[in-house]
DNA sequence: ACATCATAGTTGACGCTGCCTACATTCGAG
DNA sequence: CTCGAATGTAGGCAGCGTCAACTATGATGT
């Protein structure tokens, strides 16, 4: 394919080099010019797409939380019990964050920012719902005991959020990760449950 | 005080001062020329100090969790109901991470390269042995069901983390997170409390 | 069909950064 | 008192993000 001087769709280009990047070699390695250099456009074109770098990371971070939200709201959406429906949606998170760590922390990172973009925040609000969903979802089925349900989702969301972060971190090995987190959500599981 | 060759002590200057433009500024905005310029020194003097920017991190991450292991550790050590401790030790850790929002991403954020210091491991590790004491504290006091302890530790030590980096990263908003961690806590508390 | 014009690209420059090498000063041990 | 190690300085390099000025492209209205 000959180089055009239109590229054709430069903003895609850029957030899927961007998020390649981010992948192999972390945030700290991804370089505007590189990524043009890489696409084969001049050092200044990606600012017609993105103003700032900052910008373009706000792009990925918002695919980010549609995608994250996306797997999530798949695995609580299956049909199946409860607990495999739970499980599934928890094991979501924890696989995204350690396939995409780096972006996680851009996800999680940009936000405290005084000038975060709406849509961001809205974003992770989104993803907050997905869980609160999943919790009235079970209140319904009787699996989680009934009362304010963001209260519940609340415990659900900092826990599943605190061990994908550490798991992301390397914070927890690799070794019984997996047998860590089905303990971690059989706790949860029984921390939320129905009083007998 | 006349300007010596000599700076005294460069190393711990180095730490404040990036410490402080952690604060106001975020990690993106620490840079070493502009940290050696303020404190009055050449701007290859850190190179003495700190092999590389990544090494001056490393440093102050290392710091930060001695910090917060310290004023974890200070709030599950004091007298009182293991209730009240739980509480307090909890909010020290959401206070941490309010305050020092910018360190505690270098904290966990650095993690995820291949060579990370043993030292800053140990020191993650050191944090997480505070978590799991208290649980052992509150199971000899009778308040904590028995079992695996630091199975027990993991969902509090998962659920601290994860409320403490939704708060610094701005996505639980601050009006209503005291009475959010209230709520946290005391579902905690029921979740790992005996048996009736 | 063609002029027009916003869109999407290029080139070149600026100041800043981290890092390296070579050199200078100071301190402390012998 | 001397001499080496520790600590600081000076200068240079390539890469970065950003900006301003310029140019090619392709869609649109007549």
């Amino acid at each position: 394919m000959a180089p055009r001087y239109h590229h054709g769709d430069l903003r895609a280009a850029l957030l899927d080099g961007a998020l390649e990047m981010l992948r192999e070699r972390g945030v700290e390695a991804l370089s505007l010019r590189e990524l043009a250099r890489e696409i084969g456009v001049s050092h200044a074109a990606p600012s017609r797409h993105f103003k700032d770098k900052r910008a373009l990371l706000d792009a990925l971070a918002l695919k980010g939380f549609q995608r994250l939200s996306e797997v999530m709201a798949e695995a609580i959406g299956r049909r199946g019990a409860f607990s495999t429906r739970f499980r599934a949606t928890a094991a979501a998170y924890v696989d995204f964050a350690v396939k995409d760590a780096a972006l996680l922390d851009v996800m999680y990172t940009n936000k405290h920012a005084p000038d975060v973009p709406a849509e961001l925040l809205e974003a992770g609000m989104r993803l907050g719902e997905v869980v609160l969903g999943m919790i009235v979802d079970g209140q319904r089925a009787g699996k989680v005991r009934s009362g304010d349900p963001t209260r519940v989702s609340m415990l659900i969301l900092t826990s599943l959020h605190g061990f994908a972060s550490l798991r992301a971190s390397g914070m927890l090995p690799a070794e019984g990760a997996d047998k860590a987190l089905d303990a971690l959500v059989s706790d949860l599981a029984r921390a939320i449950r129905p009083e007998a």
